[in-house]
RNA sequence: GUGCCCGUAGCUCAACCGGAUAGAGCAUCAGCCUUCUAAGCUGGAGGUUACUGGUUCGAUUCCAGUCGGGCACGCCA
């Protein structure tokens, strides 16, 4: 709608000799009106006039088609307030049906490629409850990029080599020993879930004690990984998410042609730059020198950055700055990181890297999600994935539901602490918040199963156009609710705020359940009964749509 | 100690780029089912937007400081 009202007020503006940017706004009270402006306000110190004499003078030269604009009014401190004609927004909602399971979708990122990386947990244990927040957020905002056209990648990083592997592995070394009937004393900084001794029961089964007196790791590491792994992969296809590509760290230390790994080539890249020194045995990106910094006594201090380590090995800084370079090669327009607040002082440094090499780092966006505590009770419950007492996200699932588990994980604003109520999304009833959305599609779905069975109704294309005979308070309000959902698509998917979309699904299912209780659809004479029947077809497409996208189901019936 | 994030109704949270009387759900109080699902709707009560200043015609929003919570500050990942 806002189409129709720019050009009108930049004729405006114009014939009074000036000229501004001009920004909309839903007004948050009806009475004024469907869309305002507050540009008077903007001029006002510019022309040194007050608003609402500015306001007048605009309203005073503009032209406007009356048959879509019905009233323009100035309101408050000098909004210029314009109200649709209630046609208009009818006519608009043809286009919810006739668009099905395409409508909402937006053309941001038409034509352009987007990678999205989340989960990325390396395979030494199980999923945690924490873990699950990154993992449904960055599924969702593929969801939403896609939605605005984006060719969406959706990866997982991973290494499965490194100190934590080793440990991972004696880990399990250590449960077999114990099961052949060794005596070990168990380190305190292994791996200590229940799933070490399942994975070496396994390995015990199949190999008897024949590993008892050997050193050799590999089967225990492997055996691990590929179990874990598959775990992993099995706990994200319940909550609908999978990734189309899985990338290995490793290869990252892998000789290419050239002689050198993308590691080697990073460095020597930086070097040339200037940006590399070695100093105390180690490899030093000069971070000092873009801006890096600590206070300590209130003295600033450049703080450089450890990229190999003195005794060879690199930091896991290196290969990040190597993964991304490896993800611009890959030509993408939009690359999404999703990870965990612990990681908020990581990525400045690969952005700097970045920068410095010559790409454009603003391509990069990075999603950090607050922690997640869970309350059992009304007690916090911490977790660590190392002292193995941690919550699975997988045991959530099964307390819970998929549906719970991921409505909850994306319905608050991913910086924030989210304070995950396990007996709350348990309950089978109205406080559960993910119930009142849902209930409002099985609503729309039990009237027209009755629609379809004792009144014979077949939805047709050509009767789409009963749509504009809607008079009814509740019935126009429904209209224009339904039609603000692309924009509520593309707000979240610009500011990777799947809670946005949530928000907004509330709101239709608190109109739709207001036109419920007003308007009675069956029983009520053709005329009547078939426009609202095309009505709530268009709010089960946004909540279809919507839900889609938050991966949740749409139930028939509750 | 330093940096980042957060602080809004009793609880969990909204508030689109700085806009109009700060909104929902839960809990609570009072109503609404012979009629499409009462997992719903209507109404009441509930607020110094942590606090103090500043910028602005206008601040929950931006800036500075204070207090409180989380996270990070390693040649760990």
């Amino acid at each position: 709608m806002k189409e129709f009202l720019v050009q009108p007020l930049r004729d405006a503006l114009q014939s009074l000799g000036t000229a501004a940017e001009i920004q909309f706004e839903k007004p948050a009270d009806e009475k004024f009106g469907d869309l305002s402006t507050n540009v008077a306000m903007q001029l006002a110190r510019d022309l040194k006039k007050n608003p609402r004499q500015i306001a007048a003078d605009i309203v005073s030269k503009l032209v406007l088609d009356k048959s879509v604009v019905e009233k323009v009014g100035v309101a408050g401190a000098g909004f210029i307030n314009f109200y649709f004609a209630k046609g208009a927004s009818l006519v608009a909602a043809k286009e919810i049906l006739l668009k099905g399971a395409t409508y909402g979708e937006g053309t941001v990122g038409a034509g352009q490629r987007a990678i999205v990386e989340y989960v990325s947990a390396n395979p030494t244990g199980p999923l945690t409850v924490g873990r699950g927040r990154g993992a449904v957020l960055g599924d969702t905002i593929a969801n939403l990029l896609a939605a605005q056209g984006y060719a969406v990648t959706r990866e997982y990083y991973f290494n499965n080599a490194g100190r934590q592997m080793r440990i991972l592995a004696d880990s399990v070394r250590m449960r077999y020993l114990e099961l052949c009937g060794d005596e070990v004393s168990y380190p305190e900084d292994y791996y200590q879930g229940d799933y070490i001794k399942d994975i070496a029961r396994n390995i015990f089964e199949t190999q008897g004690a024949s590993l008892r007196y050997s050193q050799e790791l590999t089967l225990f590491k492997e055996t691990a990984e590929a179990e874990i792994f598959e775990s992993i992969k099995q706990t994200l296809a319940r909550l609908g998410i999978a990734h189309d590509a899985f990338f290995n760290e490793n290869t990252l230390y892998e000789i290419g042609e050239s002689g050198t790994s993308r590691l080697d080539d990073v460095i020597s890249r930086l070097r040339e730059k200037g940006y590399i020194e070695e100093r105390e045995g180690a490899v030093w990106f000069k971070t000092s020198l873009l801006g890096k910094k600590k206070v300590e006594d209130k003295i600033e201090i450049g703080v450089d950055t450890v990229l190999v380590k003195s005794t060879g090995e690199p930091s896991y800084r290196l290969p990040d700055i190597a993964y991304h370079i490896n993800k611009f090669a890959r030509d993408f327009d939009l690359m999404v990181n999703v990870f965990g607040a612990d990681h908020i002082d990581e990525y400045p440094d690969v952005l700097r890297a970045l920068k410095v090499l010559g790409y454009d780092e603003t391509k990069v966006k990075v999603a950090i999600n607050q922690f997640v505590t869970t309350t059992v009770n009304g007690e916090v419950v911490k977790m660590s994935t190392r002292k193995g007492n941690a919550d699975t996200l997988d045991a959530l699932i099964d307390d819970v539901g998929a549906d719970a588990t991921r409505f909850f994980f994306i319905m608050r604003n991913k910086e924030t602490h989210l304070n995950f109520d396990l007996e709350l999304a348990k309950k089978q009833t109205p406080d559960n918040p993910v119930f009142y959305l849902q209930y409002a599609h099985a609503r729309i779905s039990g009237i027209l199963r009755l629609a379809v069975s004792e009144k014979n109704f077949v939805a047709s294309a050509n009767e789409y156009e009963l749509l504009t005979s809607l008079t009814v308070k509740e019935e126009i309000d429904l209209a224009k609710i339904l039609l603000e959902f692309p924009a509520a698509i593309e707000r979240a998917a610009l500011t990777l705020e799947p809670n946005r979309l949530i928000t907004y699904l509330n709101g239709v299912a608190e109109v739709f359940h207001k036109f419920y209780h007003e308007c009675r659809i069956i029983g009520e004479p053709d005329a009547v009964m078939k426009p609202r029947l095309y009505l709530i077809l268009a709010a089960r497409q946004v909540f279809q749509n919507g839900f889609k996208i938050l991966g949740i189901s749409a139930p028939e019936k509750m």
